[in-house]
DNA sequence: AGTTTTGTCTACTGAATTAGTAGACTATAA
DNA sequence: TTATAGTCTACTAATTCAGTAGACAAAACT
């Protein structure tokens, strides 16, 4: 399960996709307020968007937060890495946080190779997905399917 | 990520499937050696799986846990629910564990099918593999695809 | 230039979960 | 009948999660 902070962060980034054809920085506040987020909490997961280099920060008056690129261009399995951590079951099978495990044998751990599989089926929505998808003020109980040719 | 009571459980039963055919009790004591688990932990794990139905055990000398089935009956995404709770990222979209989000309306959050899309991907794999595709002592490196005929 | 508005950063805290332990109790086979 | 093995309840230490407080820094408007 994702924890509440990746899910306030992608409910952050949804409200910031819908207005990112303003141009304009979105208070912290705004955000907070229409996302029902406590404000020091969502500062400091914004903060962290932003050393992600996925969102701009403008200081000052009329400063604020707005999405560093277009909405498509932010994969969600990226938000999610750089909130949560592995998006794998297990470590040991994790493409970008790999941890061999413990107490057992690399070699002939059959656990692996399933985990493995469930993690690529993961990835495959997750890498397809983007800030767009996810974006306020759409239709969206039916998501369109993508065609794989649209994923790199 | 799973956790550690989770990936305990899955290789006391990938040892339990090795074992089956020989429809003898096993020790928690040779389980929790073997596979280098604290057997105070392993005995409370063994004991909720027991209670779900995949294992049995004999009291009393010569003793034991069992898999209560063939290890072909039992899927991977029964385990993991036994032990670790939904399988789905969020809990809005969680099948067996469903619980509505409290800050965002279910009728138009975006994230929603999103995540059902990805909770659909991960339980095609969880759901089609079984205790038997990840027991002990096979050639498991190179898990064979299983037709989609197959999987109900 | 000064003041206000807004973001940044560090540190702290309470609650929940995870991982593991201790020990009394009960059932069964030899 | 006794040793062996599982059952059950309760406890605890460590970690993570969720949220808070407050000092500080940058920029814009006056």
């Amino acid at each position: 399960m994702l924890s509440q902070k990746t899910k306030y962060a992608l409910q952050a980034l949804a409200y910031l996709a819908a207005r990112y054809e303003e141009g304009t920085p979105v208070l912290i506040g705004t955000i907070a307020k229409e996302k029902n987020i406590p404000i020091k909490f969502l500062e400091a997961i914004l903060c962290e968007l932003r050393n992600e280099g996925m969102l701009v920060s403008t200081r000052g008056r009329s400063g604020g937060y707005q999405l560093a690129e277009h909405p498509k261009k932010t994969k969600l399995s990226r938000v999610i890495r750089a909130v949560e951590g592995p998006i794998a079951l297990l470590s040991c099978v994790s493409l970008n946080f790999y941890k061999p495990c413990e107490n057992c044998n690399q070699e002939t751990c059959c656990i692996n190779p399933v985990m493995a599989e469930a993690r690529d089926a993961i990835l495959k929505v997750l890498d397809k997905r983007t800030v767009n998808d996810i974006k306020d003020d759409q239709e969206c109980k039916v998501v369109k399917p993508v065609p794989m040719s649209k994923v790199r």
